[in-house]
DNA sequence: CCCTGATTCGC
DNA sequence: GCGAATCAGG
């Protein structure tokens, strides 16, 4: 595949929205992630965004004329990187604890706790869910890999399981059904059959 | 482990 | 110009 118009377009349009390397590179197919990076590169599109200015660059920079020359360019090209080596010259390295200050009060609100993605769990009360199910989310429950919003991917349970005021919080993790938002069991409690949640005795 | 963009460098 | 390999990071 080669970089017709039609496919540069595409990418422009694309990388505007602010969608991924990869999604680019899934849509126009026959690239790579890598392919799409590279092509924004030389395209100059490397900052998303801003980069308002650029071609009028007329105006001087407003520093008449600084120092003789320690103006030059900001930009911190790459550097050889070293070999891997590297020396086993270790540093005294005095580990800093941080002040870790907690406020007295408690900042009360911690709000928003949602995974990416549209639907949130349903949260169904427990007397809703059939006892096979609910032993079958608690024996999960025990096995979930407690992720952390930034561990959730695409293929991980996003089930949340405690309370997320408390540190007892964590999400499911477990393998997520393709193309659901949860592994098989917490799918299971989360969408239910109409007939079978009716009017459950209790 | 999954993913993200950035950079390098042989082609 | 191209993009795989690699790097750096969440």
């Amino acid at each position: 595949m080669s970089w017709t118009d039609e496919r540069v377009e595409t990418l422009k349009r694309m990388w505007g929205e602010g969608q991924s390397a990869s999604a680019i590179a899934k849509e126009l197919g026959g690239v790579t992630r890598n392919a799409v990076i590279g092509k924004v590169h030389r395209l100059g599109l490397s900052n998303r965004n801003e980069e308002a200015e650029a071609a009028p660059a007329k105006a001087a920079p407003p520093t008449a004329s600084p120092a003789p020359e320690a103006a030059k360019k900001p930009a911190k090209k790459a550097e050889p990187k070293p070999a891997p080596k590297a020396e086993t010259a270790e540093k005294p390295k005095v580990e800093e604890e941080e002040p870790s200050t907690q406020p007295a009060f408690t900042p009360v609100a911690r709000r928003p706790i949602v995974p990416a993605g549209q639907p949130l769990p349903p949260q169904p009360s427990a007397n809703e869910i059939s006892p096979e199910a609910l032993a079958s989310v608690r024996e999960v429950e025990k096995k979930a890999r407690k992720l952390s919003l930034m561990d959730l991917t695409e293929r991980t349970c996003k089930w949340p399981i405690g309370d997320p005021a408390t540190e007892k919080f964590w999400f499911c993790g477990l393998p997520s059904q393709q193309g659901k938002p949860y592994c098989e069991a917490h799918t299971g409690v989360a969408f239910q059959p109409m007939s079978s949640r009716r009017d459950r005795r209790r």
